[in-house]
DNA sequence: AACATTGCCACAAACGTTTGCAGTCATCGC
DNA sequence: GCGATGACTGCAAACGTTTGTGGCAATGTT
């Protein structure tokens, strides 16, 4: 460890007071511009840099902001955390990546962390079996701002900002209930979650308004391996098999697309298909899938807005939602 | 704030002193078996957890590790990840996962975070463009571990974990030379990086130490975007179009089957099709896409155990390999 | 009885920074 | 000439932890 410029040493190679120095190096109006202009020289020559760690200390809180997420290699989660990136770095801070794994208990763990590193705000886009919400008000309590996205609690006392889940049901249904299906199957995500239930309410109610004659029918998976065995198992149990799926997520599509793979069905000619999507991963299969785009990127946005209003005072608890809207593909 | 038990409090409702705290809860021989119990008890009633940022500062630095990887939505490094933060956890450290966006600017700004937060060690997957060594050098000077892996550097004085990619080259054109390809097409990454050359050397070793009489081409792309442009140039360019075009990674393979989908080929009765790949993308296609595997998952292990022995004082500089192997589709 | 050993504990310095307060000049108004 | 103002600077405490050193009994050794 050589590189330890500290202001001790700044300040004994120029016979000024350790506070000199670092008023100095922060424009403090005490100091006068010569010594500020000597200080600051000698600073650059030295490369100093502040001790994070002493700095942390004595302001009781660190500069970085966590993101928890079920799995980072998700191309939705992937422009999110771009965008808060983004954001923080403007205003000097940044971002640390944590995975649940999708395990309640890493998640709790991740959030120890944070709280063991008093980290400046969380975002969390919570796991499918989480449950116990006690750790998180744990976090408020000492005043750790808490902004949970995508995958929220139903709680209503926490800040959400998410998907305008319901709509991008809806237009889903609009979409494909006009295409020509006949018999629709939806594949949707852990029930529990508020972000399945307003996808399927969306997509439900819009049938039912419009009195669809079509035959509708639900399943529910947790991951792509059980959404591929769910679809597998529905067609197994019904003679008349389905014209068309509607996938809630792309990663019940890479479970669906599988099970189509096993039944060996082509796109559209045997089965139609829509999902919901980033955008990314529909445009690498022939023909395309058609999506309803939701966009991780504006999300983050979004967020990080939410973010610095709780961080600057307003306390007020809120749910922010961001429209969809659909892109056409080959797939239906 | 309140959730602030710490040595002091907890010293002051027993009436003994910080430092015998501090021993107690860490089993210190010095302390008697009656204190430590007691000591035990409040901290855990208080809910006490030590001071990260005070640890640090006295020890100098912090208990995490850095990952920085050009793009984190990527199934190989997302199993590294998780690969590294399970071995992490294990000795109770953490992760914190930062992005390159493939930007040497944004790689450097992440390097100096780093020095700055004092992390245990550093994983780095450059970035395609990068070729400034000096700030990974600087780190090195403070004595922050570094461990290249995947993406490395050609310099030798960097310790590196790297994929035995000229074994894969060669496994790759053992596997399509001996299918019928005619006319093979290589889409490689960019080839300033050793994982191009090597992956490279190895495909065309193989194919001049059997006198191959097919005929071979190559070309450079450096994301999905260029690959994708890439295909369609040579595929415009040339008469006589490939029989089987080799990928050496996953985010060429995506291009390149945008190229295939816009010339509207069939697989593999036009084109056959043989990638590098981590192994979770190539199942997603109809046909399932060939590939040679290569496990972030275990390079992550690998890369770890390299970390522990620097960090245990073991300096001398070395590379280190990973064997690959081959798993069959239906693209080929 | 004198001395060394051991078990247990407290003191205090250090890590590097920030910041309220007080001190030292010189200048200015009267 | 005297108090007041203002510009600049230094002192010292605080953030919470770790750890070397030394003290003080009680026990063991000769």
């Amino acid at each position: 460890m050589r590189n330890n410029a500290t202001l001790k040493k700044i300040s004994d190679h120029l016979n000024v007071s350790i506070s000199t120095v670092s008023r100095a190096l922060k424009d403090h109006p005490d100091v006068s511009p010569d010594t500020k202009k000597r200080v600051k020289e000698l600073a650059m020559l030295m490369d100093y840099e502040p001790n994070a760690f002493a700095v942390n200390l004595r302001k009781k809180h660190s500069n970085v902001f966590a993101i928890i997420v079920p799995e980072i290699s998700n191309f939705f989660y992937h422009s999110f955390v771009q965008a808060v990136e983004e954001d923080a770095r403007r205003i000097g801070y940044s971002v640390m990546i944590l995975q649940s794994m999708n395990d309640p208990e890493v998640e709790e763990q991740n959030l120890r962390l944070c709280r063991h590193n008093h980290v400046a705000g969380i975002f969390v886009a919570i796991t499918n079996k989480t449950t116990d919400l006690t750790p998180f008000k744990k976090l408020e309590a000492i005043d750790i701002p808490l902004v949970f996205f995508d995958k929220v609690p139903t709680d209503d006392t926490f800040n959400k900002v998410s998907i305008a889940d319901y709509e991008s049901g809806w237009m889903a249904a609009e979409h494909l209930l006009t295409a020509t299906a006949k018999h629709v199957l939806l594949v949707m995500g852990n029930n529990k979650l508020s972000i399945t239930r307003r996808r399927e309410e969306g997509f439900t109610d819009y049938y039912h308004k419009h009195q669809c004659k079509k035959k509708l029918a639900v399943v529910y998976a947790d991951h792509i391996e059980e959404a591929r065995q769910a679809v597998l198992d529905y067609f197994a149990a019904n003679k008349n098999t389905p014209t068309a799926i509607f996938s809630m997520s792309d990663e019940i599509m890479c479970g669906v697309l599988k099970a189509i793979h096993t039944l060996k069905l082509q796109i559209p000619k045997d089965i139609q298909l829509l999902t919901i999507s980033n955008g990314f991963l529909p445009t690498l299969f022939t023909p395309d899938i058609s999506f309803v785009k939701t966009s991780g990127y504006d999300l983050g946005k979004l967020s990080f807005v939410r973010m610095q209003e709780i961080m600057g005072g307003k306390k007020f608890v809120r749910e922010n939602f961001l429209t969809s809207s659909y892109y056409p593909g080959g797939s239906m």
